[in-house]
DNA sequence: AATCGCTTCAAACAAGTGTTTGTCGCCAAA
DNA sequence: TTTGGCGACAAACACTTGTTTGAAGCGATT
């Protein structure tokens, strides 16, 4: 059909210059801001016109609310988390979780301007981007409350769960978000070698782990790899 | 004597233009960014006329600088580590390091730019504000390092207590750093009641002490307080 | 009173900003 | 072939930016 080759041109070829925009727009906010941006810097990168950006999107504004979820849709769609068949146990989760929001944070298959794009509205959030969090981060959030929940079996209070949440969040975060700071604190070929997604991400499930007894504590036992079996630890003794 | 007097006074009368500006910089540069914020409206608010930014700074570029030492220096000043007597228990100094920690982040008694100032500039440090994180952040850190070295007793290694150490960090930070996104996540009230400063240096005080062996699991004792005696908490046996 | 140095000011500058405009080339439909 | 509309373009628009300028204002010193 003619239409059908027309809608399909308008969605490929036609489309081809607003996904460049797109995507040069996403490079050019998460580097310098959405205010020390230019419209003419995305323009040259991406081999348009100045109109062009007012032509597919209205104006500035638009563009930077499009650049944000197109950037945070396509990193979720990238790294998504696991499927966890019933029975799973809690602290295998956990690392699971872990280890899939450090590899969306610090994966190095991917361009890194994404996740620093995420980071600019998580400090300080666009109206626009409101519902982004609301959309995708409650429930992502809700998973690990959920899964700390299974850990402590009943011993914390959602309130307390929540904190812990945060603490595993934070960290997670803060490996990449001071990512340059933490490079001025720590030698070079550390950063290299251990502050990986994978070591990462074992860290932190240990430290969660520990913290809640479902492991012993740091550097009392081999750390848990991908081999051993996860489980709920044997209950601690308390004084 | 006349000369005293006059430099009393180009020191007091004199420098308050400069203070004024010093002052609304902060609060502008904080709230919008480097390029985003403008002499203009620093000086509207400052009450001074945009010349006075050139004759007392040179260029917007070195005026940013001097905001960002001042905020900083003026944010530790007000809440300093304190000294500890020897032989303090090192529970109780991770309690207090992490207090004071999230007392400059999140304290309320002074204003919350000087804080976003300096979150800009881990998030992305500028070329000059490197020597700050050189010359204030590596010795606190070291600090830190220290206190953990003492808890872990040689079990951990000094990459090992990096890592330990970033993660205390990361979860003062991202309290504060993702404060806006964190009151998208957790009902208003249980912020108003657990996420002040004392309740979450509780908390994440209790988590590494836990994750350290040296405090009971999250959960399993009441949590510390202020009034009972911190110490190193009895051997786990291991499984 | 005259002079000097420091501070303040309105005005202007050149450069760069987001956005709009009118025109031109192109390709399918009539 | 003509027509119509869509997409791309250079040019211009109105505005804001950081910075500079030269002329005052003011007090203390000579």
């Amino acid at each position: 059909m003619v239409l059908a080759e027309a809608a399909a041109a308008s969605r490929s070829a036609g489309d081809e210059p607003r996904r460049r925009i797109l995507l040069a727009a996403g490079k050019e906010f998460a580097e310098r801001g959405f205010e020390a941006a230019t419209v003419r810097e995305i323009c040259l990168a991406a081999g348009v016109n100045v109109a062009a950006v007012n032509y597919y999107f209205g104006d500035k504004q638009r563009l930077y609310i499009e650049s944000v979820k197109h950037a945070h849709e396509d990193r979720v769609r990238q790294v998504p988390l696991p499927e966890w068949p019933p029975g799973t146990p809690p602290a295998r989760k956990l690392h699971d979780y872990v280890g899939t929001m450090l590899e969306r944070m610090l994966g190095l298959g991917q361009p890194p301007w994404q996740v620093r794009l995420m980071m600019r509205e998580v400090l300080q959030p666009t109206a626009a981007c409101r519902e982004l969090a609301e959309d995708y981060m409650r429930p992502q959030f809700a998973v690990l409350v959920g899964i700390l929940g299974e850990l402590s079996v009943g011993r914390l209070s959602e309130a307390e769960l929540r904190r812990v949440a945060i603490s595993v969040i934070g960290q997670c975060f803060f490996y990449r978000a001071a990512g340059d700071v933490v490079g001025l604190l720590v030698p070079r070929e550390e950063i290299e070698e251990l502050h990986t997604p994978k070591h990462l991400a074992e860290h932190v499930t240990r430290y969660a782990l520990a913290a809640l007894g479902a492991a012993p504590p740091l550097g009392v036992a081999p750390p848990l790899g991908v081999a051993p079996p996860l489980g709920v630890a044997p209950p601690l003794g308390v004084a």
